[in-house]
DNA sequence: GAGTGGTCTAGACCACTGT
DNA sequence: CAGTGGTCTAGACCACTCC
């Protein structure tokens, strides 16, 4: 729990926050405008600069704003949010069954992490590693048997900021029947990975997504260019195949403010 | 975009901050292990104290550290997670067509929160209102036609603390065959919302959810008695019934310490 | 060049934690 | 009680933005 202060009066640093957080809410500060400058704050609120500066910092960790190097912080606009559905799994698996022109039109990167590849720098590695205790558990193998790790990264080449990341496993055995999917040189594949593993016999049942969301950390705010403020949703899938084993599982990450992650649940009818 | 300082050297408190993320990641530092003291730190990195707590600040931004005063912050536990599967709604479109008795062992709060009554004290509030704009969008109504406006909170009677909070909108016009409905003095309900909205002869024929995550403010982290660095997740639900039409739509936030959202995309066969 | 906020130092008071 | 971190003041330097 977080630790309070037991003062009568509330922390000055809160009060200002809150004030400009209320105002904000009300609409009386509009995305774009700019805040008060740091020393009209101290000068409305009677306080010295640094409980100024801490209550911007308050509503900068709130992600409220943004900016302020050189001008007073901006009321943070709302980027375009980019919606990611869970439809795109059952599309993917209809078009493994197309011919391969009609395939081609998507790879692993794009089915998988839900981006265009336009104009965006594509990194993918491909190892073969030990699974490790918590990925053998999951898959039902040795922790010493191998798997496939695969790892994707999108990074815009003009600002080389991170724009999608993901990692994937599968168990080895699975695919030793095709050599070629352990060769990143193949990458994009046409059609993504439920074609990847319709060539050697595998036909997926469902997914199982586990989504929760954390802070990033210095780091992973410069590499993604990420106001602090704002989350990252993280989500850990397991795709299932018929006979109930699981054959992948994948960790991806995606930036809050731009990312709206939907799921569809059919229900049987009566 | 996040000011970064362009100075050859990286601001100490930043170095500070993740010199000692680094030792958490790599396990010197362990879950509940004190950090350095304020005065050590400034020690080891030669800082003054003001920059040593800004290290701190940051780490707890990141969710990495909690508590504090009076003694070292400790390398944040993390809570037992609580998984919400979305397999609930199917479940309980199953449990519909059964008899009261068994109906009765879920109320729309369970199964709208996935949370247990058990001691826990449950708030409903009724009120029928005017849809507004978006929502008459969304449910294709005028936007002053009246919807149901029913929001549920939990709170832990001994703490204080919300432990769930929903809010959902049905449109008045879907209810009037069962005036009950309209009573607040019903909760909690035998089967939750799926039957409610049975008796007045609606099916649904799946749930489409939205899923986001945000800081709270600071008011919402005293609500629920968040440590700072703890996002929110929410979930916009929309309800649609067989003939296509959205009749019930739904917010809800879970604190992302706690909470692991589960979806099932079920592929269909070849 | 004037004004801005980000970072830093130095020093103080207070509430809380332990013993 | 001594030690801790949270909050606050006062004052400084710097990079950045805008004129």
């Amino acid at each position: 729990m977080e630790p309070q202060p037991t003062t009568v009066e509330r922390p000055k640093q809160l009060q200002i926050a809150d004030d400009i957080r209320i105002r904000i809410e009300r609409g009386e500060l509009r995305p774009g405008d700019s805040l008060p400058t740091l020393q009209e704050i101290c000068r409305q609120w009677s306080c010295s600069m640094n409980s100024g500066r801490a209550a911007i910092t308050l509503l900068r960790e709130q992600g409220l704003i943004s900016g302020g190097r050189g001008k007073a912080p901006t009321v943070r606009m709302t980027p375009r949010m980019v919606t990611r559905s869970s439809e795109r799994h059952r599309e993917e698996k209809l078009r493994v069954l197309l011919p391969e022109d009609e395939r081609r039109k998507l790879g692993v990167a794009e089915t998988d992490m839900g981006t265009s590849l336009d104009e965006l720098r594509l990194s993918v590695s491909y190892d073969v590693v030990p699974a490790g205790e918590e990925l053998a558990e999951q898959f039902g193998i040795g922790p010493a048997d191998e798997v496939l790790r695969r790892a994707y990264e999108l990074n815009d080449p003009e600002s080389g900021r991170r724009e999608a990341w993901s990692v994937s496993f599968i168990p080895r055995d699975l695919i030793v029947g095709n050599p070629a999917l352990l060769d990143a040189e193949n990458e994009p594949w046409p059609g993504g990975t439920q074609h990847q593993l319709h060539t050697v016999g595998i036909e997926l049942a469902r997914f199982i997504e586990d989504v929760t969301a954390q802070m990033p950390t210095t780091v992973d705010r410069q590499r993604w260019g990420l106001d602090r403020g704002v989350p990252l949703l993280r989500i850990r899938r397991a795709a299932v195949d018929v006979h109930d084993h699981v054959v992948e599982l994948s960790n991806a990450d995606f930036p809050a403010d731009r990312t709206r992650l939907q799921f569809v649940t059919d229900l049987p009818r009566w």
